[in-house]
DNA sequence: AATGGATGTTTGTCCAGGACAAAACGAAAG
DNA sequence: CTTTCGTTTTGTCCTGGACAAACATCCATT
């Protein structure tokens, strides 16, 4: 196992950051300074990308790349979040000890214990209950875990897969069929987390909406093809945290002109509670607020039968 | 419903071309010219970004950038595929009937026809076989229609989420527990495609191997960090055709430089069919080489039972 | 007629360094 | 304590040049 060194291609992958502000940083904070290889090209070295990725997660802390970048290897460690205000997970949550628990058989790489203790809660609470105060919590936890440091992105990942698994097994075992409304659930390129779209799909498939799921990642034109295809009455789409908040007014408006007036837009998770919401988007940062609208949508459905 | 104008930042997420490919066509082909806005900056319209997908398939069945560029935007809808070979599925299906069937559910959007015909094929045909036999061809024929222009992207997408629901109850139903070898399913930044990870994941579990699923997107240096805390003796991972072919070696031969070399790496999917592998890597173009690679990996854990 | 190698062309990615608007900040005023 | 208004920070976009790897083409040799 040689130092191993990397091109600025295989930097962007490993740190998420962009070629144009690796540049950028290098000639205005002079770090990173990589080595060059023969052709003049940066070639980064392991500790480079590591001290990269630190960076990184603090500036998802709410650090700014400015202090961060003047700060010696060494010292970065210490640092503690910096947040506006940890949105409140913590004391919502019904039993946090239950949630440690799970917390920590993901730690400890348990799948198996793990599937078998949310199995049990589901049983226990039923899909509805199960979903908005085991897996919605859990999934808050294992942000800010994976925030302070205290959680690997193997594991975040290792969690997201097992439970997308329960959940999806969850709503397959639901009654589907000629529904209303029809309600389709994807995300937008870019963003690939789908565990918020599949809490969403439970509550509302258990409501009688019929659900289509197209997964993440659909370019917006697509969207309008799929919401024309499949006559949908709503486009469902979700923004995590990671998602950059800057692009989404931007990305909301331009749907919202390409779809007909008639389609609603609902936008949920959490990386929609820094954003507004242009005309005709509603915006949806907690779970319950979906079952609201679908209720307000029947309402409105009833009250003009003609306008879908 | 005005005529919508894209940044290239959003051309880029809309088509997979990156803004430096943009650019350079730009000034070298003369295509696509965007208009420029009160800044200065690119605007392409919804007639460039249509033409851009167009091209950008084309591209994907072995066409020349240079000479669909050259091409005006009417005559490209008649460009036939320009293949090396179309790797023959058609015939190594066992039945092609039944798989035109399910294609064409898939084409008129019915979800629950699809579900259920699935269903009751893997039922009659067991897992080892229903993957083999129905889901593998099923998908190689997907792609050739995406390919051949016959099916929409929000199309693929559905039929992708609901065969990923299949397989996942699937897999759920088998025994778990402390099996061997111990094999991590993942694969790199930018390759998003999982169905095939899943298809493995059937065999293999069926097969008595402990599978940890780690869903799409690991960047290297969190292969090897999950391969060390999960003891893994096998990292597969999963390249699509999509996959931008010409970066396979290196990231293989980085990733086989960063694993200790006990730790086998097994590389599948249509996607390194035209790659040359590292040593010390094993390409699986077909499924059925995860099984004999598995009888093999076994052979040699009897002969040095220490060697892991 | 097939194989192999040399030569030329195509094409994606990288580079430097400049510019600018939107966001974040912080200080002053209500 | 909240709002307003300059100032600084920061990401993204720009131009135009360069080059190596991939690909195509052609010729010589078996």
């Amino acid at each position: 196992m040689n130092t191993p060194h990397f091109s600025i291609a295989a930097v962007e992958r490993e740190t998420g950051l962009s070629k144009d502000v690796l540049r950028v940083w290098e000639r205005r904070y002079g770090f990173p300074l990589p080595e060059r290889d023969d052709h003049g090209e940066r070639s980064y070295s392991a500790a480079q990308v590591e001290r990269l990725r630190l960076i990184k997660r603090l500036m998802d802390q709410g650090h700014r790349p400015g202090k961060l970048l003047a700060i010696p290897a060494e010292a970065l460690a210490e640092l503690a979040p910096r947040k506006p205000a940890s949105t409140a997970t913590a004391d919502s949550a019904a039993d946090p000890d239950a949630l440690n628990d799970l917390l920590t058989l993901i730690r400890q790489h348990d799948a198996l214990g793990y599937q078998q203790a949310m199995q049990q809660r589901l049983g226990k609470q039923g899909l509805s209950t199960f979903v908005q105060d085991t897996v919605a919590p859990l999934t808050g936890r294992i942000g800010e875990a994976w925030e302070a440091g205290q959680i690997e992105v193997f594991e975040e990942h290792l969690f997201t897969e097992l439970t997308k698994r329960l959940l999806r097994q969850a709503i397959a075992g639901l009654p589907g069929g000629k529904l209303q409304p029809r309600v389709l659930l994807t995300s937008v390129p870019e963003e690939q987390h789908v565990l918020g779209l599949l809490m969403v799909e439970s509550l509302l498939a258990l409501e009688g909406a019929e659900c289509i799921p197209l997964g993440t990642q659909m370019p917006l034109l697509e969207i309008v093809r799929a919401a024309e295809a499949h006559q949908a009455d709503i486009v469902a789409l979700s923004f995590s945290i990671a998602f950059p908040a800057r692009q989404i007014p931007a990305l909301l408006q331009q749907l919202r002109d390409l779809l007909p007036g008639k389609v609603a837009i609902w936008a949920g998770g959490a990386g929609i509670l820094r954003s507004a919401a242009p005309l005709g988007v509603q915006l949806m940062p907690r779970l319950e607020l979906a079952l609201e609208a679908l209720a307000a949508w029947r309402e409105m459905a009833m009250a003009y039968p003609g306008s879908r």
